[in-house]
DNA sequence: CTTGACTCCGTAGTGCGGTACGGGGTGCAT
DNA sequence: ATGCACCCCGTACCGCACTACGGAGTCAAG
């Protein structure tokens, strides 16, 4: 079993040592046990929850829904029936970001389909679009 | 053709009167002419960008972003290949970002059958699901 | 066994995206 | 014609998510 420091957790990540401190100290990511002294090692799965936390940001969430996300399990005090339906929520939420993204995704390819064209365009396409879509 | 005072607009768009003025200010919607006094009169697309803003957010664009597809249109100054360079990029970006969301609800899809069956459940099942799905 | 890159831990500062406030003016409703 | 809710504009402040810094300690390479 590999371990790391924090300077190597943070750069397969791809970010810089404070920002890994920074979520250590919000509780994001467990701190690695200190034997009292010298460097901390971190295990593997470290690099994989701060790689989540990278997408999970630029999905649109803060840290404090990224970690419900990651802390999302059944443990002493949560009942099975509680994890599922916060799940089944996020599930939904989830959805709704998907289908805002397709109707953007919509409204670009008409933009560009338009634009082939050279017709002559709106003054907000991607508007115009979005409300000629739905 | 109905205009709205900023307290109509930001009501429909379920927002504060303070935060349309700071949109204004930001350049991502275009201030009512003013008459030299009195109230201003926003036009109804206004509220459509409003709305338009407050989805992007959700998705994890920057103002900046959020500000960048709202302009993408034909020009003076800007090409039509510009235009379309841009816009397919944003389509990269956005199938990229849904391809993320769809591996989300896959791993939490995974929890809720796995909780539904009582199984044994591992310390983070969120990554788990993930990394086994790819 | 030294040297230099890295870690530890605490505290302070930054940028983004709002949010609050205040002193004045406006406008419709009664 | 006089409330009273609402607008104008400027400035100050706030929370979140980092980012920087500093002084002391650690470790591994040469």
């Amino acid at each position: 079993m590999s371990a790391f420091t924090i300077g190597k957790v943070a750069q397969q990540a791809g970010i810089g040592v404070e920002t890994v401190r920074f979520y250590i100290r919000e509780g994001l990511v467990p701190e690695a046990p200190s034997r009292g002294f010298g460097f901390r090692h971190y295990p593997p799965e470290t690099v994989a929850r701060l790689q989540f936390i990278q997408r999970a940001k630029r999905l649109g969430f803060s840290l404090k829904e990224t970690g419900e996300l990651l802390n999302l399990r059944v443990s002493p005090g949560v009942t099975c029936a509680e994890v599922r339906s916060h799940a089944t929520a996020k599930i939904a939420d989830i959805e709704e970001r998907i289908r805002d993204l397709q109707r953007m995704r919509k409204a670009l390819r008409s933009l560009v389909e338009v634009c082939q064209s050279s017709e002559p365009v709106s003054d907000c396409p991607i508007l115009d679009h979005l409300s000629k879509s739905e």
